[in-house]
DNA sequence: AGCGGCGCCTGCGGGC
DNA sequence: TGCCCGCAGGCGCCGC
C-alpha cells in the first residue's frame, strides 16, 4: 500500500522515538514475512542504539549502533505504530496486542514500535550498513524523486524508444524509485497523460512537465500525511488526509476536476492493475 | 533484454 | 446470515 509519501510520513513519525534511542528488546513473533526474518534478528536488534533513520524509496533504514542496518518494508498493508512514549508525544498508552503484530520493539525510552501487517507482504533484514546500498533490494533502485538525480534528461532517456506504456514506466522502480499506482495516475492527471501512452510517443515538454508535477504531487502527499485508504495510519495512529485531494484515483464514475471539462473519470486495468484517467483531458 | 502476468497473503464490501 | 467474488497502496519471478 504506502507509496513514498506514506513511508516518509511512517518514518518522520517513528524518529523522534527511535533515533538516538536504545532497543532494549525486540520481539519477533513468526518467522517471516514475506522472506524468512535474517538469522537471530531479535539478539541482532536488541541492546543497539538506533543512530539514524532514513528512507530510501519504500524502504525504511535503521543504522544501528553495532555497524548494521535494519531494512523495513511496509509492502501492502504494513503499519508501524508508536505508542506509550514517556515524554507523551505520541499516542496513549501500549494497545493492546492485535492479530498480524509481527516485530514488536521496546525501546529504552518507554516506546514501543508495533509492526502489524496483515497480508505479510511486508519485510525486513539486515544488512551491514557499510555496504547498505548494495543490498538486493536496494541496489536496483533508480533515483529518488524529490532528489538531484531525477530530472528532465533522466527521464527523457529512459523513456525513449520504448514502446511500454508511461503508467508501467512510472511504476517500474529501476526508473524512478517511490512512485506506486495512486501517485502515478495522480501525476499523469495533473500532466494530462493518458496512462496507455506509450513513453517513447510523449512529447519532450509533456515529459520535462512531468519532473515538477511529480516532484509537487509526492510533496503535497507528505505534507498532508500520506493518504488513508483502508488501513493506513501514521506512526502516531493518526489518519493522513491526502485522499481527499485526489483527483482521479478512486473516482471512477465522478466528474474530472478540470475546470469546464465535461469528461467523467474512467477505470482500466494495466497490468493487473487499476488506472484511473479521465479520456477528455488526458492524451 | 524487456514485457505482462502470476503469485504471495488477508480482509473487506457488495451482490445474491 | 452467509457465501462467493472482486478488489486492494508492492514487488520478485517466471515464461514468452
Amino acid at each position: 500500500m504506502p507509496e513514498l509519501p506514506e513511508v516518509e510520513t511512517v518514518k518522520r513519525g517513528l524518529t523522534p522515538a527511535m533515533e538516538g534511542v536504545v532497543i532494549a528488546r525486540a520481539d519477533v513473533n513468526r518467522p517471516d514475512l514475506r522472506w524468512p526474518f535474517p538469522r537471530d534478528m531479535a539478539a541482532r536488534l536488541s541492546g543497539q542504539c538506533v543512530d539514524r533513520l532514513r528512507r530510501r524509496s519504500k524502504y525504511i533504514l535503521a543504522d544501528l549502533s553495532s555497524g548494521e542496518t535494519l531494512l523495513i518494508h511496509l509492502g501492502m498493508s504494513g503499519r508501524m505504530l508508536v505508542s506509550g512514549d514517556p515524554l507523551g508525544h505520541f499516542v496513549h498508552d501500549h494497545p493492546v496486542p492485535e492479530k498480524h503484530d509481527h516485530v514488536v520493539l521496546h525501546m529504552e525510552n518507554g516506546a514501543r514500535i508495533t509492526f502489524n501487517d496483515p497480508r505479510r507482504f511486508g519485510a525486513m533484514d539486515l544488512m551491514q550498513t557499510a555496504t547498505a546500498d548494495r543490498h538486493k533490494l536496494l541496489a536496483v533502485l533508480g533515483p529518488e524523486p524529490l532528489g538531484n538525480d531525477f530530472h528532465e534528461a533522466h527521464l527523457i532517456s529512459a523513456f525513449r524508444g520504448k514502446m511500454t506504456p508511461v503508467k508501467s514506466a512510472l511504476l517500474d522502480q529501476r526508473l524512478v524509485a517511490g512512485l506506486g499506482n495512486i501517485y502515478v495516475c495522480e501525476a499523469l492527471f495533473r500532466a494530462k497523460i493518458r496512462p496507455t501512452q506509450k513513453t517513447a510517443k510523449l512529447s519532450k515538454p509533456k515529459v520535462a512537465s512531468l519532473v515538477p508535477i511529480i516532484r509537487d504531487v509526492l510533496s503535497e502527499a507528505i505534507e498532508a500525511g500520506g493518504s488513508s485508504l483502508r488501513d493506513f495510519r501514521q506512526a502516531d495512529g493518526e489518519l493522513g488526509y491526502f485522499q481527499h485531494s485526489f483527483d482521479v484515483y478512486g473516482r471512477e464514475g465522478e466528474a474530472c476536476r478540470t475546470p469546464d471539462c465535461p469528461g467523467v473519470i474512467k477505470r482500466i486495468v494495466q497490468s493487473g492493475r487499476s488506472s484511473f484517467y479521465c479520456a477528455q483531458c488526458q492524451r
